[in-house]
DNA sequence: CGACTTTTTGAGTATACACTCCATTTTGGA
DNA sequence: TCCAAAATGGAGTGTATACTCAAAAAGTCG
């Protein structure tokens, strides 16, 4: 664990390595030389860091699971519209992280408390969906409110994987349709 | 290639234990050892009948792309309703094939001919549902029947994600709650 | 500066992988 | 029944992977 500032700034040079590799090509690219030689660093100081190459991963991939979701302070009074545009903006924004998060999500069997893990945070957005839908009358019930909210969280993951693997996909202008439609 | 009976029955047996493999765990899972274990098979005999472990998995990938469409003889005239329907029987019943098609649709890098085979079967797939959305005036025109048909099977495919990471997931009820939403 | 701690290096290890080779056995048509 | 072609067993090859270690270098602070 890094004392020292030289320490940190390897430390923190291994991790956009690791981010870089894991939005370009997934898991596979992101293997140990790898992830060294775009940080420059050699394997030694790698694992004088961290004590393994999962442990770098499941910090990225946690980076990634936690930057999906818009400032937790406004839970509970953000529109619907708001929702859907702080996913948009993720999206476009920080892509890198959004085709790990995308990664992460179907990494399945290698790994199941990252699986364990995407779920829980996937289960906490649909109760926030959820709840915009509710405060805005979109919806009579709340178990309506939730198959909605799973159906939409599903179109929009499902356009982002779309956009993943062809990025001239006009993200921005589906995720939209989806919600207007959801606002009838 | 095969040519004689016990030929064609190795084959076979090497074919379902890839198929099998890549469902539980993705293509990590599918190591020529776990494969030929499975199938009850030396290494010797596996490359008697494929050139390579990329040419089982592929076949295995492909079969899973074609088993997601209903039969190619109705296009043209089934409903939106229909083409939904064979979706959910594909992922209910057919739920090895299924997460193999999921699983190839996420393998971005790895190997862009498969990536380019399943979006072009995409593409085909919802030129199909656009089809079938203007034949029954749930749309004005061509353009929107397209978007509309894009997200609808962005949902879809997002819930079949969603049901693969956690088997207790309603697919059926959210994936016709999402085609109702297309239908007004 | 000098004593101490942290960090870096880079060759080295063990392992898992896809794939090969070829002697042997099995197959199925004549 | 014979025999060439096909299929099989199983040890062996080369390579890429994650990870280790002891020595050297660099940083920190009195």
């Amino acid at each position: 664990m890094a004392r020292y500032q030289v320490g940190i700034r390897t430390q923190s040079k291994i991790l956009e390595a690791t981010r870089e590799l894991l939005a370009e090509g997934g898991l596979d690219a992101a293997t140990l030389k790898a992830i060294c030689e775009r940080a420059g660093v050699q394997a030694g100081s790698f694992y004088n860091i961290f004590p393994s190459k999962e442990q770098a991963v499941m910090q990225v991939a946690g980076e990634a699971i936690q930057a999906v979701d818009p400032d937790p302070e406004l839970s509970g009074t953000e529109t619907l519209d708001d929702l859907v545009d702080a996913y948009i903006r993720f999206v476009v924004e920080q892509s890198d992280l959004a085709r790990v998060y995308l990664q992460v999500a179907v990494t399945v069997g290698n790994d199941d408390s990252v699986t364990r893990r995407f779920l829980r945070h996937h289960v906490r957005r649909v109760e926030r969906f959820a709840q915009a839908m509710l405060r805005e009358s979109l919806v009579a019930t709340q178990a309506e409110a939730v198959t909605k909210a799973e159906v939409l969280l599903g179109a929009l993951d499902g356009l982002a994987f779309r956009w993943v693997l062809d990025r001239s996909f006009d993200f921005t202008k589906h995720a939209r349709y989806a919600v207007a439609q959801c606002g009838r």
